[in-house]
DNA sequence: GCCCGTGTTCAAAAAGGATTGAACTTTCCG
DNA sequence: CGGAAAGTTCAATCCTTTTTGAACACGGGC
């Protein structure tokens, strides 16, 4: 698979072995490019960016094979990323008749996208810290000064409230992105 | 600096070098906690969520020096995790008369902190993925089938309409962070 | 001028994540 | 039962970011 005729070399340009899919075209390649910005902003992996914007841009479901040679990316990889974005909701596994291979479709619904998000992400944190917060009264009290106690307490207390304004915030922003 | 009496050694127990600033008592190390988290869940450096966490939980201004020894980070570290603070909004200088050194204090309006973070984040990648949406639409008409390009164009707008959306939803969420 | 306190810079080291690739499992079909 | 196709796993590698530490700049004060 090293000799490719002149011809062949020319017209398919990319110097990688040859295979069953096309290269992505400037299109395909623009709006992945978006993707992978976003991925970046929300300090996701490149990868999934490439993926989701793959299947994003592209009419049919997407399945590994494809996503590999497309995208230039490792099997490891891809299987990864895939099975990433089908657990954060990004991704939908689509079933196809008589095909063994797996194939996904893009979840284009943006409440549902920054729905499970926001569930992914900020929710373990929300949990957590309002547990702590309970404990980290209490280790206020025992500061060494009335007025180092008053102001420690005031601060965690301003925490709560972030945490509260926070949590409340989140249903309407799922009611907003309708 | 380093003989330190039996009495002293076991009392200030934590085995690094003495300085002058008390170390870290349960209530600074929890609050600090949560803060690093918060800059995990943000994609921040855990350093920056220390500093600010720090300065959250302290009475007074702080300082490198300070920071340094309480949080046991490297001068370098602390000075460029400081200024990242200080261009982010989310420490703010005080001027204190007679001391050269410089000292800061934590924004604590959380509507600031949201603001300056969207503005440093956000608003790049808006500018630069709606910058190019136009030429994206352009590569869409060329595509290879009628089917492909209507279902290039149909998505490609969709972005669209998604960043107009989130263009449209900053400035409100301004709003309700008051 | 010289020294000391304060802060910055930046090359190098360390740490932390992401990616690869090869071995492995599973399933289907002949 | 093979064997091929599809997907998973995970240790090793690679790459990016973060952190360190030492050298450097700056600014008073003596």
């Amino acid at each position: 698979m090293d000799s490719p005729t002149p011809t062949e070399a020319l017209l398919s340009a990319p110097p990688f072995e040859a295979g069953d899919f096309a290269p992505l075209d400037e299109c395909e390649r623009g709006v992945i490019e978006m993707f992978v910005s976003a991925a970046d902003v929300l300090g996701f992996p490149r990868s999934l960016g490439e993926l989701y914007g793959l299947a994003y841009i592209s009419p049919q479901p997407i399945h590994l094979a494809e996503v590999c040679e497309r995208l230039q990316m490792s099997k490891g990889s891809a299987s990864q990323g895939l099975r990433t974005l089908r657990d954060l909701g990004a991704l939908k596994p689509v079933y196809i008749a008589g095909d063994r291979r797996d194939f996904f479709q893009p979840e284009i619904k943006i409440r549902v996208l920054v729905g499970r998000l926001l569930a992914e992400r900020l929710r373990p944190h929300l949990d957590r810290s309002s547990g702590a917060l309970g404990a980290l009264q209490n280790e206020a009290d025992s500061a060494v000064s009335p007025q180092v106690k008053k102001f420690r307490q005031e601060r965690i207390e301003m925490l709560g409230a972030w945490q509260k304004r926070i949590s409340t915030f989140l249903p309407l922003l799922q009611r907003i992105l309708r």
